[in-house]
DNA sequence: TCAACACATGAACAGACATTCATGTGTTAT
DNA sequence: ATAACACATGAATGTCTGTTCATGTGTTGA
């Protein structure tokens, strides 16, 4: 047995469906780490976040000019930001009364870029 | 000008904010795109579907016994498992009364793992 | 000082979505 | 045939969340 090796709960030997050759559960994420990891990917998960992404990837704006390159609000791009700023993914620089953003986390992008290869490569629905 | 290289709608000259340097708005990632980046991204933007992902990746399973490994309910596990197959995420087999499921985009996996240590590198709130 | 501006913030509203419950479909075994 | 099983599906419910509206804070210019 490789109970250890499989990393398997080993309080109880439940019972599988005998349709499949396996004898114990397979390990599964742990919730804690999954649900990090969803609210990560549920932080990309919104069209104008991502819009707000891109355009701060490529140079540095302030609120106003957001709001209206992107047809929006200027408060739901504030609310945007403030979201994206909490989790380190923008920096801002204050500058009279303006507030410039700028894309801190490179990290986000790359992802950005993977996924917008996948969609090209891929038929979603 | 260089207008036409940025891919700048040239219908109205608005003019941006005086602040920052620029002259013309920087080219925004289209809606439609931008929404089908999104629809990925919430996609894997829930703990449940990232767990059945990363049970998936590892070995074939049928309902029942992902619904036990994960401590969900069955339909719970059927309807996340319709929205993966919608996505062909996943592919099925049928067994007798048993479904097998296994992930059959290796790609969306990578993106797992790629956020995984993102988070681990990352602090997170 | 006062008005206009740029942005932030809180509450309220509406839409999206994951789970649950009840039910339906198809398969196996008696 | 019929009961038990494995899974799928539709409706209902509660929760989460993005936008809007109203308001607050801080800055600039007259």
């Amino acid at each position: 047995m490789t109970e250890t090796d499989l990393n398997i709960l080993d309080d109880e030997e439940t019972q599988l469906c005998e349709a499949s050759g396996k004898t114990a559960y397979p390990p599964a994420l742990e919730f804690v780490k999954a649900q990090r990891m969803a609210d990560f990917f549920g932080l990309l998960g919104d069209a104008n976040r991502l819009r707000i992404i891109s355009l701060l990837a490529d140079t540095e704006l302030c609120v106003g000019d957001l709001a209206i390159a992107l047809d929006m609000n200027d408060s739901a791009v504030s609310h945007q930001l403030k979201t994206l700023r909490a989790l380190r993914l923008v920096k801002h620089r204050k500058q009279g009364r303006h507030v410039f953003y700028q894309l801190l986390d490179r990290h986000v992008f790359d992802l950005y870029n993977t996924v917008l290869e996948h969609l090209d490569e891929t038929a979603i629905d």
